[in-house]
DNA sequence: CGATGCCATGCAACCGGTTGCATGTCAACT
DNA sequence: AGTTGACATGCAACCGGTTGCATGGCATCG
C-alpha cells in the first residue's frame, strides 16, 4: 500500500472509533465534525426577493398559489443565491423523508446487484432516495440496520431477510416493510419461486438417468433455501429418485468447492446447488478430482447469475431478481399510499435453463 | 407475469408519475402519502418520566450531565413507550445528517459491488448511513443525483464519475466530495492505477511474441480508460510494438463480442480490454470465429472481477476496488473533521495476474 | 358607487430535537 | 452559620421549512 494511504488509514483507525457520529443514543462529544458551512436558507431568499418566507416555500412546493411573476422572481433569487431546500427541515415539518431503505445480506453476492439496481431505478422514478444496507448474513446486524434506517425512511425493503419472523412483524408495526424472498404472513412480499424451477431440474436430471441427486443447501435461515429443498424433496419422491442434502453454510465459491469432498463420498451422480456460486465451486472441485462434467457428474445451479461465464456453461434456474426489486418498490409505494394492501403476496415463477453441465 | 403483479405494476404506473413525492421544488399535491403514524416524541417521554424535554435529550446524547438514576428513569420510560429519536429533527438542530452518499455508474457492473460493500462497511463502522445512487453512465443523471443527495448528506463519494471537471468542482464547493478513479486537482481522490498493470500486460504480451496489440477502450469520459490507454501506448512505444485502439462504448459482454468482428480484420494478435466483461465478450466472439485462445489470439482483461470464472481463466489486471472504497470513506471522514486535507491523492498500484488467456 | 368575493401574500405556530443560560439544591469549606 | 461552588435540571430560543388562517387589494356585480 502507498504510504499516504497507510498514514490516512492509520489516522482514521486511531481516531475513528472514538464514538459513533450519530445514531440512537449516541453521544456526539469529541467527534468534532465540522458543522456544514452556512448554507442559504429560505429566509435569505425571501429577503433577496422581497417576500415572506412562506412565499418562498410556496414558490417551490405549490407555485400555483402565487402569481407567476412572483414565482419567477423568487426562483431567480433562489438560483442566484444557490438555494437548496434543507431536506431535514422539510422532512421534519411534513413528516416525509423521501427515502427508502433496502437491506440485503451481501451486496457483493452477484444475485443482488441487479435487484438493487432495479429497485433503485424504480425508487428514483418516484423520486425517492435509497439507503442501502448490508447485513453480512447476520440477523443481529440486520436488526441494527433496520433500527438505523427507520428513523429516516418511509419504508424498508428486506431482501432475503435473515431476521426471525417475530422481529419482522415488530418492525413492520413501526414502518411499512416489504419482503423479498421471505414469506411472512401479513407482510407484503415478493417471492421468486425457485421451487418450480427446482422441480424441473429434478425431473430433468431423473430423465437423464440420475438415481441419486444431492441438494447442496444454503443459509439455514433463508426462505429460498427451505423452499428449494422442499421442492427438491417433493419432486424426488414423486419421481422415485433418492435425494440427499448436504449443507454449505454461506453461499460462495469456496463453500461449494469444500463440499465436493463430501459429495464424492456419496452415491450422488448429480447435484443441485443453492446458488450459482456454490455450483461453480462444486464444478471446480469436481474437476480438481478429475471428474468430467457433465459426463461423470451433473450440476445445476440456481439464480442464473453466471450464465455462460463458466466452462462448460452452467445449467441453472432462472431468477427474476430485477422484476422482484422493481415490484418490491411498487408494492412499498402502494403500501405508503393506502395502508391497506397489507397482505400482498406476489409469486414469480422460474424456469430451468439447460446448458451444458447436466 | 403473475396477474397480481401485473395489476399492481399497472396501478403503480398509472398513478406513479403523477408527480415526484419529494425533491427540490417538487409539488407534493395529489400524491397523498399517508403521513407516518404518530410516533413517540421526546415530549411524551419527558412527561412519562416527569422531567423536562431537555433532560430526555441529554439522557441520550450527553448522559454524563445527568444523575445516573435520572438517566435510568428516562431510558426506562423511553423503552417502555418505544421512543426512537427523530432523525430529521436531530439533523435540523445539529446540522449533521449522519449520511454519506455514493454514486456509481452502474451498480450491476461487477466492478462496483465489492467497492460499494467495502465503503459501506467502513461507513457503518463510523455510524454513517449510505445513500446509493446509480448514474447509469449518464452525466446528466449523475448531476441530478448529486443534487438529490447533497441535501441530506455530510459528503459524497463519486466513483468513476462521468461529470465534467467543472461540475465536480462546483459541487465540491457545497459539500465535501471524494472521488474514486477520477483525477481532479483540488478534490481528494483515490485512484486505482491500472496503468502499472497495463504496462506489465503489454510487456508480457510483447515477450510472448505479439507485435501488434489492440486496446479495446471503455467510456470516453472515464479517467480509468484514458489512463489505461495512455499506459498501453507508452509501453508499446517503448517496446517497439504496434498498438491500435478500438472503441467499445459502454463496457459489457455484448460490447466486447460486437467488437470482435472489427478486431479480426486487424493485424492484432492480442487484445487488452478496458475491463473483464469486455474481455470476456471478446473471448466468446473469438471462439465463435473458431479462434483458439490463447493459441490464435491472446486476451487480457482489467479489474480482475471474473478471475477463474471463464474458460480458459482470464488473464487480467488486479484491481483494488475494496481498498479504494474503504479509503474513500476514510478520506471523506478526514475531510469532514478538518476541512484541510483538500488535495489528497492516493494511488493504488496494480499487478498483472497471468492466467491462461495470454 | 358600494357590496361581494376571490386571489395573492403575510403572519405565526408548529414539526421534534438541541443547547446556552438561568435557577435551584446541597455539600463543603471558612 | 454563612459563603461558595459544583452539580442537576428547567426554560426558551433556535435549526429551516410548511401551512392554516388572517389580511388587504382589486375586479366584478347589482
Amino acid at each position: 500500500m502507498q504510504p499516504v494511504a497507510c498514514q490516512l488509514l492509520a489516522a482514521a483507525r486511531a481516531r475513528g472509533h472514538i464514538g459513533p457520529v450519530f445514531g440512537a443514543g449516541a453521544p456526539r462529544d469529541g467527534v468534532g465534525l465540522a458543522r456544514q458551512r452556512h448554507t442559504v436558507t429560505i429566509s435569505q431568499v425571501a429577503e433577496a426577493a422581497g417576500v415572506a418566507r412562506s412565499s418562498v416555500s410556496r414558490a417551490f412546493t405549490r407555485p400555483h398559489l402565487l402569481r407567476p411573476d412572483t414565482v419567477e422572481r423568487i426562483k431567480a433569487a433562489a438560483a442566484r443565491l444557490g438555494y437548496v431546500p434543507n431536506h431535514s427541515a422539510r422532512a421534519l415539518s411534513t413528516g416525509l423523508y423521501g427515502n427508502l431503505a433496502m437491506i440485503v445480506p451481501d451486496v457483493a453476492n452477484p444475485f443482488f446487484p441487479p435487484m438493487i439496481r432495479a429497485a433503485q431505478d424504480a425508487a428514483d422514478d418516484l423520486d425517492f432516495c435509497v439507503l442501502l444496507g448490508n447485513s453480512n448474513e447476520d440477523p443481529a446486524n440486520e436488526d441494527r440496520l433496520v433500527g438505523k434506517f427507520v428513523a429516516q425512511t418511509e419504508g424498508l425493503i428486506l431482501a432475503s431477510s435473515r431476521l426471525p419472523r417475530k422481529r419482522i412483524l415488530d418492525h413492520a408495526q413501526r414502518r411499512p416493510i416489504v419482503l423479498i424472498n421471505r414469506d411472512v404472513e401479513g407482510i407484503p412480499r415478493v417471492l421468486i419461486d425457485s421451487a418450480s424451477g427446482v422441480a424441473q431440474a429434478v425431473a430433468h436430471l431423473a430423465e437423464r438417468g440420475h438415481r441419486t441427486i444431492a441438494y447442496v443447501s444454503g443459509p439455514a435461515s433463508s426462505w429460498s433455501d427451505k423452499s428449494r429443498r422442499a421442492a427438491a424433496e417433493k419432486a424426488a419422491a414423486r419421481l422415485g429418485v433418492t435425494l440427499i442434502t448436504l449443507p454449505a453454510r454461506i453461499p460462495s465459491f469456496e463453500a461449494g468447492r469444500d463440499v465436493t469432498d463430501v459429495l464424492i463420498g456419496t452415491e450422488a451422480s448429480a447435484a443441485i446447488a443453492f446458488d450459482d456460486l456454490t455450483a461453480h465451486g462444486i464444478m471446480e472441485g469436481m474437476m480438481a478430482h478429475d471428474r468430467a462434467i457433465p459426463g461423470d457428474f451433473a450440476i445445476v445451479g440456481c439464480d442464473d447469475v453466471l450464465a455462460n461465464l463458466t466452462r462448460p456453461p452452467l445449467t441453472s434456474i432462472s431468477s427474476r431478481s430485477q422484476e422482484a426489486g422493481q415490484l418490491a418498490v411498487s408494492l412499498l409505494c402502494e403500501l405508503l399510499r393506502s395502508r391497506s394492501v397489507k397482505d400482498a403476496r406476489i409469486v414469480l415463477d422460474t424456469q430451468l435453463v439447460v446448458r451444458q453441465t447436466s
